[in-house]
DNA sequence: GTTGGAATGTCAACAAGGCTGACTTAAAGT
DNA sequence: ACTTTAAGTCAGCCTTGTTGACATTCCAAC
C-alpha cells in the first residue's frame, strides 16, 4: 500500500483538507520531470533511426486518433503555430506517410489521414509508448491508475481539458 | 469517486492483473501530453519575461534543491550534454543568478549555488509551479496523489528513479 | 459579380536548446 | 612521469518553436 505521504484530514462536511508541504509538491515537479523523460524515450529511439522528431510523432498521432482532422484542428491541438507544422506534415507527405485530402464541403480544408506506411510508423511508435505506460500502470495498480488520471487532468489548462475530453469522446 | 475504467481481477495470490486496451492506454498517453504542458505553462510565461527559457530553470531547480552540487551531478540529473548546460550556466552566472565555488577537496570541481537574485527568481518560478500542482492535488485528493506518484516512478527508466529518489533521500 | 474574410500554404529569418567533435587547462590519481 | 578526470570553450549542425509578409483559393454576404 502506498504511503499518503501528504496528511489529510475530514471536515465534517466529508471534504479533504490536503496539507501539502513545498517539499511535497517539489517531489510531484520532479516526479513529472523525470516520468516525462520516460515517456518519450522509446519513441525517441525509433524517431532517431529515420531522422524524425516528437513532432513527427505527435502529428502521426492525432492524425490516427482523428482521421480526417484539419490542419487547423490539429493546431489547436498540438498548441504550435501553422508554419511549426507544416514542415513537419510536409515531410511526413513527402515521405508518403500522411494523405492530404481537399474537402468536399469546403475545399480550402485539408483533410488529413494516415496511408499504410504511416499507420505502420505510428502503430510502432505507438507500441513502444504504450508498453512502457502498460508496464507502469501494471506496477501501480488500478486504484494508482485512476489517481494518476484524475491528477493529470486536474494540470491541464480549462481548453486543453476540453480537447482532451473531446478527443477521448469521439473515440467513444 | 473515480471509475476505475480499466478492469482488474483479483487472482489467489492477492496480485492484480490488468486488461488494459490500447484504448485506455492511448487516453493515458494523451493525458500525458497536455498535462505536461500545463506544468510547464506557468513558469515558462516568467521566463519569457527575462528571455530564459525551460533549460534554465531547470538548472536552478536543480542547483536550488542540492546546492553545492558539481557540475558533472548536474549534467547527469538533466540528461544533456555539458557544451548544453555550460551554455546556460555561463548565461546564469554572467547574470548573477549563480555562483560557481572551486571545490576545496577537489579544485577541479566547481560547485554550484544560487546567488540571493538567483534564490528569487527560483522561489518565483517554482510558485508558479507549485500553485497549479496545489490545486491540481487538492481537486483530485489524498489517494489520487498517492496514485499519481507511483505511476510516474514506475514509468521512470531504472537509473532515473535512482537518481529521483536519491535527490528526495538528500533533503529528508 | 465583387468584395471581405477564412483556411491554407509558402518564403524568410531568427532563437532556444539539443547534439557531436576537437581541444585546452588544471588537478588528481597511480 | 603519465593518465585520467572535471570543467570549459569553440565551431557547427539539427529540430522545432517563433514572427512577419504574402499568395491562393474558396465561401458567403452584399
Amino acid at each position: 500500500m502506498a504511503m499518503a505521504e501528504a496528511q489529510s484530514t475530514q471536515t465534517h462536511g466529508g471534504e479533504t483538507l490536503l496539507f501539502l508541504t513545498d517539499e511535497q509538491l517539489r517531489q510531484g515537479i520532479e516526479a513529472m520531470f523525470f516520468a516525462y523523460r520516460g515517456f518519450t524515450a522509446d519513441p525517441d529511439l525509433i524517431l532517431q533511426e529515420m531522422s524524425y522528431g516528437r513532432a513527427h510523432h505527435r502529428a502521426m498521432h492525432f492524425i490516427h486518433c482523428a482521421p480526417g482532422t484539419t490542419v487547423n484542428n490539429l493546431l489547436a491541438i498540438l498548441g504550435v503555430t501553422k508554419q511549426s507544422l507544416n514542415r513537419v506534415l510536409r515531410t511526413l507527405i513527402e515521405d508518403g506517410l500522411v494523405e492530404s485530402r481537399v474537402g468536399r464541403m469546403d475545399k480550402r480544408e485539408r483533410h488529413l489521414f494516415l496511408t499504410e506506411a504511416g499507420q505502420g510508423l505510428e502503430q510502432r511508435l505507438s507500441d513502444a509508448q504504450r508498453s512502457r505506460m502498460r508496464s507502469a500502470y501494471r506496477q501501480a495498480g488500478p486504484e494508482a491508475v485512476a489517481g494518476f488520471r484524475r491528477v493529470l487532468e486536474a494540470m491541464m489548462d480549462t481548453e486543453m481539458r476540453r480537447q482532451y475530453r473531446a478527443l477521448r469522446e469521439g473515440r467513444g
